[in-house]
Formats: structure tokens, sequence, C-alpha cells
DNA sequence: GTGCCTCGAGTTCC
DNA sequence: CTCGAGGCAC
């Protein structure tokens, strides 16, 4: 034990050992105690090392670990979840749904690694376990973090909750020093029911299903609570690895069950799409006697060599599919069909459905996408569903696409009263009336009324203060609404918001008198605001909402013109189609003729163009810190990308190479120092080889730039 | 012009 | 999550 003198005199070696010591200890503690109901220590001892890591955490904080017991189980429950950043992105399977999809992609994977269709292509099949995905880190077989899978890069911290879990040991001997293992939380059949009747026998809330059971188990603040859940944990696959844990996939998932983790006792190996068609009709047979929930069968490529060359696409290997099983599919009527309008002006068919449970939830809106689709055609005008039309007060197949979006299948038109009636699509706004119109070749009806359109107004705010763009705290979607519609604060467009404090203190601070506001909440909305007046560009352009600029675009954008005035000017500048301006504009990669004319357009466009220097007058917007390209090794050099890239887009890889100093042409020549080519790479390559232009593929290049994989 | 691949926009429910 | 469409390579 250490005291209080001897903490005093610790140096600082002595620290690094005794809270590494400290934390293992409250680990195990922690383990012992959640898992077993079989305390190792006792309560008051538990406290007292606690007490003692944070002692020394305090007088060096620099040495706190990133498995501090601090930040773990017996932490006062905090709000929320910490963000963990996935050392490896958690992705997601691309989606079949038919044994075509099946063939096309074992075809797909072998044009792209160039195999004969006579040579052996091996894969394993599993079953797709509804649950949540859950990503494990240990670090010398010592479970240091559990993450969700949030939005692939960054999940929240469940890993108090994770170690509650039976399935998920807390040490695995002999795991390599680095391992992530991922898999799926889960909860079986007949721990629902029992679950449901405790519930239902406490007065709590019912679940719905098991997969959302497993989900509110598994984020629970009170890890106390996830422990008294029966939840279950099937590994399947991992990320970050400081070696390997075999040259398969088959050796992989044995290697991981030697290891300690449940894994799938029906994954299987198959040699062909017939055998992996076989293996999904043979689950699907047994879909209804396994206990869990499952969705689908996923295959995977077995050799992760192949797997390795396969890589990735933005958010899906190429190596894996999800071959689901038809969706969930149930019969309502639909009661009426309203029109919403969004940012952009679209008018949106919504159908009021009699409320139905479909796949365990209870639906009562469904998408119609637009005009078209009510229509019972397609954007290209070819009949879909058999060409029928949807009716208010039609019966109609509901599922729910990828098990989350309703969607309107198909209509019974044998249960179409005498008096049913073709529905009419608007041709004028139903918020502001004004003209609603269809340009050639759009799909989508907008409506014409701008920043006038209250509605377009409203969601226009709502995307200006989203997460990506300003996300001002206290400041969500339904306030703004609520401000809009305000008559004393009102807010109707987003430079109103940097005045409402003003406005407010004007108008006798009335702000901290509305219903459910107080003093506290009228100064924090306030400060948040405060907060957001210091603003990245790229934040900012995503943030004017301004058609085909997304984040992604708003990003490219940001880097090319690194700082405000540099892009107020060229857009200002800009005539649409012709001059430097607009030239310069489309030399942006990945910047086109129609999102440059949208830009040009709300730069022009008087009412936009003002909106947007009111709210800029308010800001001080932060330029992109462009790296020291002196010492860049690749600064002056001229570079182009051919084929396909892995860890980026190519629109990253030019966006990263120009904040380099390097210049990126679009085709090999004469001037090019340096072609980096990946997989698919054709002509441009045989070009540089005659030119003799130096070759690398990506991740010599990522080695070159100093980001390493 | 065709055929990927990505992105943008709109959607529901918890 | 899905659809449509923009952008780019061939």
């Amino acid at each position: 034990m250490t005291d209080a003198k001897h903490i005093a005199a610790m140096t600082e070696a002595e620290a690094a050992i005794a809270l590494a010591g400290l934390a293992k200890q409250l680990a195990e503690a922690n383990a012992a105690y959640h898992t077993d109901d079989a305390p190792v220590i006792d309560d008051a001892t538990y406290d007292a090392l606690k007490q003692q890591n944070a002692a020394i955490e305090a007088r060096f904080p620099n040495l706190k670990r990133s498995d501090s017991p601090s930040d773990q189980v017996g932490a006062p429950i905090s709000e929320g979840f910490g963000k963990v950043t996935h050392a490896q992105r958690m992705m997601s399977l691309d989606n079949a749904f038919t044994d075509e999809d099946i063939v096309e992609f074992a075809a797909r994977i072998r044009k792209f690694l160039g195999l004969l269709d006579s040579s052996r292509l091996d894969f394993t099949a599993e079953p797709k376990i509804d649950g949540l995905s859950l990503s494990l880190r240990y670090e010398n077989g010592q479970l240091v973090q559990a993450a969700t899978r949030g939005d692939g890069a960054v999940g929240e911290n469940v890993t108090a909750n994770a170690r509650t879990i039976s399935d998920i040991p807390e040490f695995c001997k002999d795991a390599p020093e680095i391992m992530e293992v991922r898999g799926e939380v889960y909860m079986s059949h007949d721990d629902f029911q029992t679950l449901n009747v405790r519930q239902n026998k406490n007065g709590d809330k019912q679940f719905a299903n098991p997969r959302n059971a497993a989900a509110g188990s598994l984020r629970q603040l009170d890890a106390n609570i996830t422990k008294s859940r029966p939840l279950r944990f099937f590994a399947y696959s991992w990320g970050e690895l400081s070696h390997s844990l075999g040259k398969t996939q088959k050796e992989a998932i044995k290697r991981l069950k030697y290891l300690g983790f449940s894994t799938n006792p029906l994954t299987i190996g198959c040699s062909d799409t017939a055998e992996l068609l076989a293996h999904y009709r043979d689950i699907e047979a047994k879909r209804a006697t396994l206990g869990y929930d499952i969705d689908g069968v996923v295959y995977k490529v077995n050799d992760l060599g192949l797997q390795a060359r396969l890589g990735f696409r933005s958010t899906t290997p190429r190596w894996a599919i999800a071959h689901k099983f038809p969706a969930e599919i149930a019969h309502t009527f639909i009661e009426a069909i309203e029109i919403q309008v969004g940012r952009t002006g679209a008018l949106s068919p919504v159908a009021r459905l009699k409320p139905v449970t479909v796949g365990g939830v209870v639906v009562s809106n469904a998408t119609l996408h637009n005009e078209d689709y009510i229509a019972g055609r397609d954007g290209k005008g070819q009949p879909i569903r058999g060409g029928r039309d949807i009716r208010v007060g039609d019966w109609v197949e509901i599922y729910r696409a990828g098990d989350v979006i309703p969607k309107v299948r198909d209509v019974d038109v044998s249960k179409r009263g005498p008096d049913s009636q073709a529905y009419t699509f608007p041709k004028i706004c139903p918020e502001c009336g004004s003209d609603a119109v269809r340009e050639e070749g759009d799909s989508v009806r907008r409506c014409t009324g701008g920043l006038i359109c209250p509605a377009q107004a409203v969601e226009k705010l709502k995307h200006f203060v989203s997460r990506a763009a300003f996300d001002i705290e206290g400041l969500g979607s339904k306030q703004v609404e609520a401000f809009f519609n305000d008559d004393q604060l009102s807010i109707r467009e987003p430079a109103d918001i940097f005045s409402l404090a003003t406005r407010d203190a004007a108008n006798n601070s009335k702000l901290k008198n509305r219903d459910g506001w107080g003093d506290k909440s009228a100064e924090n909305l306030f400060a948040a605001i405060e907060e957001k007046r210091r603003i990245p560009l790229n934040r900012l352009i995503f943030a004017l909402g301004i058609r085909h600029v997304g984040e992604n675009s708003a990003n490219l954008l940001a880097n090319h013109f690194a700082n405000w005035p540099a892009f107020e000017t060229i857009l200002t500048g800009a005539q649409n189609g012709t001059g430097t301006e607009w030239d310069e504009l489309m030399s942006i990669d990945g910047v086109g003729s129609v999102m440059a004319a949208a830009l040009v357009n709300s730069f022009h466009q008087s009412n936009s163009r003002s909106s947007i220097d009111r709210l800029v007058a308010e800001l001080e917007v932060i330029p992109l810190s462009r790296a020291d390209t002196t010492g860049s090794p690749v600064a002056g050099l001229t570079v182009v990308f051919t084929g396909s890239l892995e860890q980026m887009t190519r629109a990253e890889a030019k966006a990263t190479a120009e904040t380099l100093g390097a210049k990126v042409a679009g085709s090999v020549s004469a001037k090019t120092d340096l072609l980096v080519a990946g997989p698919g790479a054709g002509s441009k390559a045989k070009k540089a080889a005659d030119l003799g232009v130096k070759v690398i593929d990506e991740a010599e290049w990522l080695a070159l730039i100093g980001r390493n994989t």
C-alpha cells in the first residue's frame, strides 16, 4: 500500500509503475464484482485503491492512463458516454437480396483480383446476428476498452457495461499484445421473454424486440443495470492487431474461439457460390429454431491475403457481403397522404398509416418518395409494382427497407372502394403557396419560394445548427423551430442567432422567463452561441446549405480556398459557365458544373447573398491551417493518382497532396514527377513506364508523406 | 456514352 | 438506409 507521503516522494517512473499496478488491480476487482457476483476485495479497500490512483494522477497528470480506473466503473455516473475513436474504422457490409447478387459478388471479386473462372476461390458463410456490433480492445491480453460502432469512425465507450457480459473474457491468455476483437452483442429469445416478464412485474417498460432490449441494456449509464440483463456476444471479426490471428478467416475465427470468445457454430467454409447459397437455405430453414434473431447470412473471402488485396470502399469491404432474408411485411391502409417541404424545397409525400407492427416496431408513417412513385412509375417513367398508383384509403403492403425505413411495397387494388380517386400531387407549395415546379429530368418537385417559404427557412436553419455545421449546444431542431415562430426573439435566418443575446437584453431579458427556461439555461445558450462565433471555414461552407454542397464538398472547397475572403472573392467574381473564376471552381477535384453553378447562384441571388453577408459579419472565420510545406517530401512535385485508392478517396488524396505543396495533375505527361497507382491502373501506368516516371503504390505514397496505415 | 463509385438529400423510429 | 445524380475513368 502506498500512502500520501509515498506519493509525494515518488519519481515519475515509480508513479507510472504504481498506476499500472492499480489499473490492473482495480480492473480485476471490477471484473470479479460485475461478472461473477464475487468481489475479490471489500468495498473499503476498493475505494482506498481508487483514491490512491486519483492522488497519483493528480500529481502526475501526464501519466494518466487511457484505461485509467478513474474513468471507469464505480466512477460517478456521468451524463452520456465518452467518445472513442476506433483505431481501425468499423465498416458496414454491402447488402444482397437475390442469388444473382451473390453470383455478381463473386464475379466482381474474381475480376478485381484477375482470377480465372477455373481457379479456386474460397469463402466463409455465417449467420448475420441481429444485435449491435461492439469492438473490444485488449492490451497484453487485458480488456481495456469496449466501444459501440457509432458512425464507424467514432463510437461510445461502454467498457464498464461490456465487462458485465459473461461471453466477453476479461483476460485472454496468448493474445497478441494489441488485439481488437469485434462481434455482435445480442439477447436470446428465451432471455428476452424472461426479461420482459420481469420488466412487467416491476412495472418497467416492455421491450419491443430482442434487438432493442440488447441495445437498451448495453447503453445503460449504470453498469449494474447492464449486469442484470442477459446479454451475449459472438465474435466474428477484428480491428487492430499487433500480429495476425491466422492466414484465413476460418483460422482466425478458430483462434478467437481458442482465446475464449464465443463464435457462431454455423460458420462454415464454402468453395463456390452454389455452396454459399445452399448454406443460406440451410440457415433460413433453421432460423426459427436458433433461439436468437438473425437477419441474413454473411459471406467473406476466406484468404486474408486476398482480403487485403481487395481492400475497402468508403464504408464497406469488397471481400464481404450480407445476404439478407426477405424483409418482414405487414398490411395496413393509408389514412392520408401529406406533403413535407425540405430545405431545398423538395416536396416529399408521406403516407400516414393505420399503425401496424412491422419487424417488432409500430409504424405509422411511410415515405412515398416522390410524385412518380405515387403514380406507380420510377424516375424514368418505367412502371414499378406493376404500375399501380397509390391512393388515400388504399390497403398496402409495408416493409422496412434495410430493417429501418418504412416503405410501401405494393397496393391491394382489389380492396379499393368504388369512390377511390387517384391522388393529385400539388403543383403549389402547401406551406407558402409558391409554384412547385419539376425541372426536366428531375424526379423531385420543388417549391420556388426560396427563403420566403417558412418550411424551407426553418429546414435551412435546422441544417445550420446541425452536428456537422454549427452544432450549437442547446439549440437543436426543436428550439430553432420554436424561435422561428417566436414574435419577440424570432430567428428567421442564421445571422439572427448571433444577435439573440443583444436582442434579448434589449427586450428586458425575457428569455429566462419562458416556459422551461431559467437564468441558467438562457445563460448557457448565449455562451454556447458565443463559442461558435469562431467557426472553421469548412463548417461554415457546409452550414450555408447550398444545394449539392454536403459535408464532403465543403471540405474540398475549404481545402482549396483556405480562407473566407478567397472563397468569397472567387464566387462573387464568377460567372455561370465561363471566365477564370469559373475555371478555377471547375478545376477543383470533386466539383463539377452542377455544384459550381449552385455555388455561383447562391452568391449572386440577392436574398441569399445578403443573408450570407449578414451572417459572416457576425463571425470570425478560422482559416484552414495549412501545414508548412517547406521540408515536405513532396513539395513542388507534380503527382498523378490512378487506379482505385483504398485508404482515401481520390478527392482526399488530392487535397492532402496539395496541402503538402504538391501539384496534382489529371494525366501523365513529361512534367509528371510521380504516379501513385492503385489496383486496376491501366493506360496511365503504361504511359508512366514509357516516360520513365516513377510509379509507387498507395502504401508507399502514405509512407512517403509520413502517414502510416 | 457507359459504368462504377461516392456523395447529397430526404426519410422513420427509438 | 435508399435513391438519384454528380463526377470521373475508360
